[in-house]
RNA sequence: GGGCGGUUAGCUCAACUGGCUAGAGCGCCUGCCUUACACGCAGGAGGUUGGGAGUUCGAGUCUCUCACCGCCCACCA
């Protein structure tokens, strides 16, 4: 084969080479078994706002393990790729670039040439994206990519808006929303960023109208009371009540304003009294309706005072605020200004402040759609893992609200509806045409609707929209309702939520039946990687350092369930010496097994491999039966790190550390039951390795000589376990480590050859039968029964006691030890001693658990018994 | 103000329904380039499981409580 692999895994090469042959050769494209049941997976399709950060990298990583073990067990697979649009979004980077690099604003280029812009956008960082999903080894079906505003999906987003419109689950109504003052586009609640800030609370007096008194309110946002049409104090304040139902005189504008009582003020804070502006606040809003306030809106679109506001018209926001303060302050009617704390709502996109306005805008009706995503879970056909964040998912949607759909924004799917000259609404999924007649009025259509709908309008119907809906393609009846979705958990309402919802809505059913949701990951001191600390890991820099293996297996390793993942760059060393170890390994056995060897044994191709053999072979095929059980297990629960380290501990430890080193003796003498087991087992490391490493199970398959690739090799089934063989060799292997510590004790070189060990045993004819074992990893000459002759090092590990020949001027230093040994063994003993006296545990615990004591006891006795017997051995 | 997670070796994390002497990787110490691998081998040190109380024959694991840390939700102007 290949006797001539280099020392160490070349992984850039093997990457370069199986990601272009797994996509010439179709290898992960769905359909290719159709008799099989299929196994759905839609890939959350990343914003196309920017590359994959380390989060993107861990949650393609955990679907792909996912998809490639379901792919060996015979499952036929679809794991669909694609990208968001992004709505907001994109189009915050898209126009800050614009203006960084050219000082264009999008109103300068309109929107069609605006769009153009951001489908240039698009194109490259949609194409860096899915080039960074490839080189991850992600196993997507490529040739079903989807985007959310290609042809198919936007169609579907036009159907779903009709069909709830025409349910009557559409409304347009002005309310009061979010408003971006810089994107002056309505935002949602998801699009928000609270930034603690420092700032002031200001305390300003509003006289009565009838010139007796006046009352204090305290506020954060002077300017916002030019649109204030009450005070309001709690009804049981004793303070202010007498004062309920009078009239002041609103500073500054004069306008005629009551003193109401509500139940929602707090008297301890501030002065008691709230000015209550329903234009510009969402608790004031709710006020204003309970007590049929006038909205006063003192804002325009971009965030400047526009009539309402008197001599403030046209100022800025910023700029308004400080002159009300002034203007205040000098009419003396600002009693103090303190220091105060507060969070400030800025737009996630724009990171200007948000300033709730009131506006036109369309509204889902969210509660009739949120009853069958709650009886979902209810009902068990969906299920969370880690399972604590049902609770999250049931939480918003037990308190779910109107869903603003409409985007003040030119990046996104225009809403489908179009208006007569009496501004008659009609919605269509095909495009009306000016002039064409109303379909409800025959009047002609004079207009489109300009907002387009938000982000989440398209992705909510991203598990069917990819699968060819609303037409009933035969893709959309074999894959939906699909298995699975591993996302982040800030989604977990903004888009799981809805998508259960919507499958529900438009195709009767829930779009999976499991949910992971993934570790958040931090940096190496616990904090959420971001571009503005700096503090991010890019994972192209990670492939590019340990290769794409390594960085897979290593976040596998750190996905423990439902922990935040801290990483530090060094940390994927562990996967990369890993993928070395495997690396080598394989070289080991590929260069001394001989070619006729090979051909004899190790079919990865699943068939049960050799049978019978040596002890060693018994016991690597059962540790290796251990392991298949454990992995797939694990897989089953979604619980990565158990699986990847039982894989890493069966190949290092069983199999490196103990068999390979076992049959090097045995392959000089050209042993084929040794040969054939080495390969047999190393058969099973590339299938087991293959969903984590798919690179390196390629370049290994490849290696062991079979044509099938790895990826598509069936998962190996865990045959019968063999406990005699694996407590047989758990014995000599304590034996050989006591063998080991009497040298390391003894600074005895590793270089420096021992004639003889001496093993005490009861049991001399298994060792004798066995010797070999021990001696060759022991470094002794030969194994020999008995005591060493004095003097010597013992070690004792009963019912064995081993003991090599020694210098005697290291006998003092031996004696000291064993007296420590002795001095555990017997506080153990007398621990165990103490237990088995006492009668409540005796008579309550359960019989297994005291014959397991009894037993620990007899063991804990002879250790006891041995080391008093080499003490005094020793003089 | 509510909810959820966390606190175990110097660091990062494990430990199924309560039950062998609480494990791993990294780091540290000792000795080794032993012809698969120094991205390695062998051996070793290191823990009153955040504090307190309780339940139990038995608690890292269950209950209560306190203390920190983190995340989410909520209209304190």
């Amino acid at each position: 084969m290949a006797p001539d692999l280099p020392k160490t895994y070349d992984a850039k090469r093997a990457e370069a080479l199986w990601t272009e042959r797994w996509e010439k050769d179709g290898v992960f494209a769905a359909g290719q078994r159709p008799e099989a049941e299929p196994f759905t997976v839609m890939l959350p399709p990343p914003n196309v706002t920017s590359v994959l950060h380390m989060g993107h990298a861990l949650n393609a990583v955990v679907q792909d393990v996912i998809v490639r073990w379901r792919r060996m067990q015979g499952r036929d697979v679809l794991w669909l790729p694609g990208t968001d649009h992004a709505g907001i979004a994109t189009q915050a980077v898209v126009e800050r670039r614009l203006w960084e690099e050219r000082r264009v604003r999008r109103k300068d280029l309109g929107r069609e040439a605006f769009q153009k812009e951001v489908w240039a956008w698009k194109e490259q960082y949609g194409a860096a994206i899915l080039r960074q999903l490839r080189e991850l080894g992600s196993s997507c079906d490529w040739s079903r990519t989807a985007f959310t505003m290609d042809e198919n999906p936007s169609r579907a987003v036009r159907v779903a808006f009709v069909h709830l419109w025409e349910k009557g689950l559409v409304y347009r109504g002005a309310r009061l929303v979010n408003w971006d003052c810089v994107l002056q586009s309505a935002v949602g609640d998801d699009e928000l960023d609270e930034t603690e800030v420092d700032g002031h609370l200001w305390h300003f007096r509003y006289p009565f109208a009838d010139g007796k008194g006046h009352i204090t309110i305290a506020t954060t946002r002077p300017e916002t009371m030019l649109g204030d049409t009450a005070v309001a104090v709690n009804p049981s304040d004793e303070r202010y009540r007498v004062h309920v139902g009078r009239f002041l005189d609103l500073p500054l504008v004069h306008r005629k304003i009551p003193l109401i009582a509500d139940e929602t003020v707090d008297p301890a804070f501030g002065t008691g009294a709230v000015k209550v502006t329903p234009g510009h606040d969402f608790a004031d809003y709710e006020r204003g309706q309970r007590h049929k306030l006038p909205i006063v809106n003192i804002l325009n679109p971009d965030g400047t005072i526009n009539g309402n506001g008197g001599p403030y018209a046209g100022l800025d926001r910023a700029v308004a605020r400080k002159k009300v303060v002034e203007d205040l302050d000098r009419k003396g009617l600002l009693e103090r200004t303190e220091r105060h704390r507060f969070t400030l709502p800025l737009s996630d996109r724009s990171k200007s402040p948000i300033e709730p306005l009131v506006s036109e805008q369309w509204f889902v009706k969210m509660k009739p759609l949120a009853e069958p995503a709650i009886r979902a879970v209810q009902e068990k056909r969906l299920r969370f893992v880690p399972e604590r964040w049902t609770k999250v998912y049931l939480d918003w949607l037990t308190n779910v609200r109107d869903w603003c759909i409409s985007r003040q924004l030119w990046w996104g799917h225009q809403i489908p509806v179009w208006y007569d000259a009496d501004g008659t609404p009609a919605a269509s999924v095909e495009e009306l045409r000016i002039g064409a007649p109303h379909p409800a009025t025959g009047k002609p259509i004079v207009r489109r609707d300009e907002d387009v709908l938000d982000t989440w309008a398209s992705s909510w119907l991203w598990p069917f929209s990819t699968l060819g809906w609303p037409e009933r393609t035969p893709d959309l009846s074999r894959h939906y309702p699909g298995d699975l979705l591993c996302t982040a958990r800030e989604i977990i309402y903004l888009w799981v939520a809805r998508m259960v919802m919507a499958g529900y809505e438009f195709l009767g059913e829930p779009p999976f039946h499991t949910v992971y949701i993934n570790a958040t990951v931090l940096d190496a001191i616990g904090r959420r990687m971001s571009k503005s600390l700096g503090n991010g890991i890019d994972p192209r820099d990670m492939i590019k350092q340990y290769g794409a293996d390594a960085v897979r297996f290593t976040l596998c390793e750190l996905a423990t369930e439902g922990q935040d993942l801290k990483l530090a760059e060094t940390k994927f060393e562990l996967g990369r010496n890993f993928m070395n170890k495997v690396w080598n390994a394989a070289r080991f056995v590929l260069t001394s097994v001989s070619a006729s060897g090979k051909a004899s044994a190790g079919d990865p191709g699943g068939a049960p491999g050799a049978r019978g053999g040596e002890l060693e072979d018994r016991w690597i095929r059962s540790r290796r039966n251990a392991a298949v059980e454990a992995v797939t297990q694990a897989l089953e629960g979604y619980r990565y790190h158990d699986a990847a380290t039982a894989l890493y501990h069966f190949v290092w430890g069983d199999f490196c550390d103990w068999y390979v080193e076992w049959s090097k003796p045995r392959l000089k003498a050209n042993d084929a039951a040794c040969a054939a087991t080495l390969l047999d087992v190393l058969g099973t490391i590339v299938r087991l390795l293959q969903p984590f490493a798919p690179y390196l199970a390629e370049e290994l398959r490849t290696a062991l000589g079979h044509e099938e690739y790895a990826a598509l090799l069936p998962w190996p089934g865990a045959g019968a376990r063999d406990p005699e063989a694996e407590r047989q060799i758990a014995e000599i292997q304590g034996v050989v480590t006591g063998f080991r510590t009497i040298r390391a004790d003894n600074r005895i070189p590793p270089g420096a050859f021992l004639e003889a060990g001496f093993l005490d045993t009861p049991d001399p004819a298994f060792f004798e039968r066995y010797k070999a074992l021990v001696a060759a990893l022991a470094g002794i000459g030969e194994l020999k029964a008995g005591s060493a002759p004095q003097p010597c090092g013992t070690k004792v590990l009963a019912p064995h006691t081993m003991s090599i020949p020694l210098s005697a001027d290291l006998i003092e230093a031996e004696k000291t030890r064993i007296r420590g040994e002795l001095e555990k063994a017997q506080k153990l003993l007398e621990s165990i001693e103490r237990k088995l006296a006492d009668e409540r545990f005796t008579t309550r615990a359960k019989p297994e658990v005291v014959e397991r004591e009894r037993q620990r006891k007899v063991a804990a006795e002879e250790q006891v018994n041995a080391l008093k017997r080499a003490l005094e051995d020793l003089g």
